[in-house]
DNA sequence: AATATATGAGACCTTATTGATCCTATTTAC
DNA sequence: GTAAATAGGATCAATAAGGTCTCATATATT
């Protein structure tokens, strides 16, 4: 397991996509531009997320892709398992047939306790979380900040803390 | 970062170590057997073991390996890092600088957390606790077993559940 | 219907890393 | 001195990652 370009890529296009909203169709290469992907990359990535069900691609002349769920019930795990598989930190953990003493190893067991924690972390994240701060993420529309009025999205977010 | 088969065979090699005790002095050969190691590949991992001064190395006819440390000093953090490198999760942790938005951008402070966490579990296990189980670990020494009368060494720990 | 536009699907290539092996030099016990 | 054992580094094969390219397909527009 190891967390590769396309997985960050794939997180940055869906946090595009939760920025322009759910259901807002995006050319493919307004997304790459701004989220700094490789287009034809992106294609390749946009298919296993399509295959996943987390965005839709429309072809065609004005065709582009879309988030198909509500950015609150999209999760970072969702995403990134997506991309790279289910995360096992080890490789006896993905298959414990592989190491005949997994069954009572206790190296194993911390690496299933380490993995499990991991993704419990990952899962709590959901991308309107992520879209809550602001950020000098590239894709950050800035006409969506003039016309909302949002000049300091993220003081608001610290102001909890 | 990823766990590599370096790192893992590290861990079974520090165990062993471990289970021998602290500077009793085991062969190459024996541990690389005992713990499935490819012999050759047990030199260049015992190097950093070394370099990281978690074991001293010993030339010559009758040379080989020992603990340098008390298994309770040495944690499964130090062995895999030692193998592997700082973890970071994300290449982004490592080296902010290597993606310009770092500094706000919202899933970086949830990888560096997740990060941050991930040692933390790693920190937290030594080797005395590793070896505190029974095992089918290979390197299970048979005769330590029969003579400290540990048949179901296991259940103590069980109980405490 | 014709055309321009845009993505789909997969083949392909390049590079980096991993996992392992081999060979000569050096060190130490006897 | 000789045998036994590791040091240190070169080397190599296999795998995976990262990215590119091409042709097929779908759709909007005219
Ligand atoms: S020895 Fe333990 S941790 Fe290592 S591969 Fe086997 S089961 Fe997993
Ligand atoms: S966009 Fe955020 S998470 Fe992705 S590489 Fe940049 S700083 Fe890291």
């Amino acid at each position: 397991m190891r967390l590769t370009r396309a997985a960050e890529y794939a997180i940055r296009c869906v946090i595009y996509l939760s920025r322009q909203g759910q259901s807002v169709l995006t050319s493919r290469q307004e997304i790459a531009e701004q989220a700094d992907i490789p287009a034809h990359f992106l294609a390749k990535i946009a298919q296993d997320l399509a295959k996943a069900g987390l965005i839709e691609i429309r072809q065609g002349a004005r065709g582009g892709f879309l988030l198909s769920k509500n950015p609150a019930d999209v999760t970072l795990l969702e995403v990134v398992e997506t991309m790279i598989g289910e995360i096992s930190l080890n490789d006896c953990v993905a298959r414990p047939s592989g190491c005949k003493i997994s069954p009572c190893c206790s190296v194993h067991r911390v690496w299933l306790d380490a993995r499990d924690q991991l993704r419990d972390s990952l899962r709590r994240v959901s991308f309107d979380q992520l879209i809550a701060d602001a950020s000098c993420f590239p894709s950050y529309p800035k006409a969506l900040l003039e016309t909302e009025g949002l000049e300091t999205p993220l003081s608001a977010r610290n102001d909890l803390q």
